[in-house]
DNA sequence: CACATCTCTTGAACATGTTCAAGTTGAGCG
DNA sequence: CGCTCAACTTGAACATGTTCAAGAGATGTG
């Protein structure tokens, strides 16, 4: 017992590694390597073998770094997530009215994901296992999503629109759920240009924005409660 | 010149192979043991060599009669999607209000799931993937889809619910979006017995049902014209 | 029956994601 | 400087989905 322990196990997050920096030089290295030959190649037909060989080290270290392959997407992942929140902070800027806002950041999300489409074609299959980290309800997304959401948040929040105090609290969720549902749509669109996508981000803003508005009219007052309790049901338990 | 050709390349779906009763014999066999080895021991622990040893046959056998290990859950798909049909036959003949056929319909599908519910999460993602025959929404799946379609046809036809006749139109289809929905919600539902699921049915088809109603409400035409414009919009090219 | 042709079957070989026991490196310590 | 230990690296070995050239069996034809 002469030895100054070291900070033992606090409790918290499960234990990183210490990671120093020749460490995360390698491993930015991997990361780099692999989503520009996902880029170049395509994700199924970029092997380990050749993200290693074309990095210049072993096939095992990347698996020192990354779980397994998926686990490389996360990187592509948290990047977009970046550029998205820029792209949304130009808009919401210059803009007040709630519409606009919503198309705004919804375009300019589309915008920064165009590159990818072809490739987040087929990475979107690990996304959808819900088992898996990259799923965008993972525990391990959860940081992802909330800035996502937090986007949605800032929509509502710097709008001048005036909606009930209850909706206002649930919106950016559901519009963060929205979002998912375009998303969703956008990587099954085949037509130029994903379009389609286009004009359905045009055509459901302005309706969503009257939903939004009609939402304080006394005929949908229960309507909307009814929405809201729905919501609360679903959300409890796990 | 002297044989008479069998009639030749005609056009239309992609040349089947003319199968016998020997080949049909093995087909099912390999269906069968897979499904079963699926259901005991799950999706991805099962191998395709096991598949093939319990069968009794060699690994490439299989192949002869499966593209892939994931053409394979056709089968089940195609299964669950009968059962879905009958039970649901049950209770639309008992009930005329829109409402309770709606909900007696969806449960009945959760029914017919539930046996399968972790098996099909990880299945689940091989039918997210856009290119896959398995996506709901491919062209393979089409039959598939049709017959769910025409479910929710019989859900709204057979009811007494008034409502306008656009509407009436789209409707199935937009319910059977709608039971893609619940699907998707319950592959992620980890809550015991998924209740979170039922939840979601006990809550929504009211919901639904209400919308459905206030459609015929003067204030909410336009509105209503706005959502079928979307549908369409949205709908063209490809 | 002999031959041709098509269906069906085989299992070894291949490609690729993943694991692991063994080694190397380098920072901290006395 | 020499020791220790954790971080890091290696590449062969493994597991499993998939392919394919070769053959066996059945069926029709002259």
């Amino acid at each position: 017992m002469t030895g100054v322990t070291t900070a033992a196990a606090e409790p918290g997050p499960p234990a990183e590694k210490p990671r120093r920096a020749r460490g995360e030089q390698t491993r930015q290295l991997i990361l780099e390597t692999a989503l520009r030959l996902f880029r170049e190649r395509g994700y199924a037909e970029t092997t380990m073998r050749a993200i290693a060989k074309e990095a210049g080290v072993a096939v095992g270290n990347a698996y020192y770094y990354f779980d397994s392959k998926e686990h490389l997407i996360q990187g592509f992942y948290d990047r977009n997530q970046v550029a998205h929140r820029v792209a949304a902070e130009q808009i919401l800027a210059d803009e007040k009215e709630l519409a606009p806002r919503l198309r705004g950041v919804l375009h300019a999300g589309i915008d920064v994901n165009a590159p990818y489409h072809s490739f987040a074609a087929t990475f979107f299959k690990s996304a959808a296992e819900p088992s898996s980290p990259l799923s965008p309800f993972s525990r391990e997304s959860s940081p992802a999503r909330e800035a996502a959401i937090a986007i949605f948040r800032d929509v509502v929040d710097g709008s001048n629109a005036k909606l009930d105090p209850e909706l206002r609290k649930e919106l950016p969720e559901l519009l963060w759920l929205g979002w998912m549902g375009v998303i969703l749509f956008w990587v099954y669109d085949k037509s130029p240009d994903q379009r389609r996508t286009r004009r359905l981000i045009d055509g459901a803003v302005p309706l969503i924005d009257r939903l939004v508005s009609l939402s304080r009219l006394r005929v949908l007052r229960p309507a909307l409660r009814q929405v809201l309790a729905l919501i609360e049901t679903v959300r409890k338990d796990d």
